[in-house]
DNA sequence: ATGGCCATGTAAACTGTTACATGATTAA
DNA sequence: TTAATCATGTAACAGTTTACATGGCCAT
């Protein structure tokens, strides 16, 4: 997508948690926030430059060792407000689904192509098993009540996360033709 | 995304159906496709060159009144095998969300966080007129059972985005806190 | 000592968006 | 005649992925 740079303003987020490395945020895109982002270092690192020039973090060097330099960042004043106004900033726009399957769907005439029924079936145990994924999230991250009241965001979307594959699944099944078993 | 190219298995698709031009094409996008994907004609022509080259699709020009030359591609063998080929493929990734309002609402930490219920209002109200329509689409597109039985996969995918609606609004309002009247 | 992880960068290729640019046809 | 639509292209830019490239730290 050639446009509003979203990536930007989760790393003035999380570096708003705290201050962290570029190989903290990039860790942070394999976590918690993977679930609905995407983004590896080689994006990171220009970026955190970029910010840094425009004045929305700072960054102090720690030695870890001899001669490892690692470059803690974290927000100046203008970031943290940048980060407050994008949040506050409405969000009309709808996402497009830009999945796979769906696009092959399209392409599927009748109900009867044989293609039809391996494709669903192939769906169901990936969002099942995505679903079993989010679930163990879900347990590990919000095990008590004190979890959800210091990330209530986090949980509202995993919780959104979890229903949304539910229901996919479930509309997969609905589909799905039952094999007659000989 | 800079990876494997999408757009060029909806082009040849689309001209699997029929003969038609980039115009059409673009067209498309306005209509059933930008559902759930977007191209603008200026992503469409290069692409259309390119399919060409590589002997997927072929052109014939037609003269419409005295000096407009329209160009009419059409798949060759090759081609329809590619598209075959590829709806065969398993589909293995994940969605990504790439919702802007669930980034936002990840960092929102506390559920008496002031933004939290203009939020969701806002996008309670957003996939309300959404749901309508997909809705309006289903009745004027799948008026009867003959539609749908001709484009199996496309009325699954209208009824699969109708239904994420209808949860995604269902679970918006799941966390709206009434407002009390004075 | 060696393999896994920590840590930081750059380069190339590609996808996708917005803007620039032009001209023909058709219906009101 | 004029506005809407048909029709085709290119250019510039921005975001994303994959690959290239390097080196230190730490536990076994």
């Amino acid at each position: 997508m050639g446009q509003r740079n979203r990536l930007q303003y989760i790393i003035l987020g999380l570096l708003d948690q705290r201050p962290q490395t570029g190989y903290d945020l990039t860790k942070a895109f394999d976590n918690e926030i993977g679930e609905f982002w995407q983004a590896q270092h080689s994006q990171i690192y220009p970026l955190l430059k970029r910010l840094e020039e425009t004045g929305d973090i700072t960054h102090e060097v720690t030695m870890t060792g001899e001669k490892l330099a690692k470059k803690q960042y974290q927000l100046t004043p203008a970031g943290h407000e940048k980060l407050v106004a994008w949040i506050g900033e409405p969000s009309p726009e709808l996402t497009a689904l830009k999945d796979e399957f769906i696009l092959k769907l399209y392409f599927i005439k009748t109900a009867d192509d044989p293609r039809l029924q391996p494709m669903l079936q192939e769906q169901i145990l990936l969002h099942q098993r995505q679903l079993q994924h989010l679930l163990h999230r879900q347990e590990t991250v919000f095990a008590d009540q004190a979890a959800i009241d210091q990330a209530y965001g986090h949980y509202l979307i995993l919780d959104h996360a979890i229903e949304r594959e539910q229901h996919y699944v479930q509309w997969l099944e609905r589909y799905l033709t039952p094999r007659k078993d000989s």
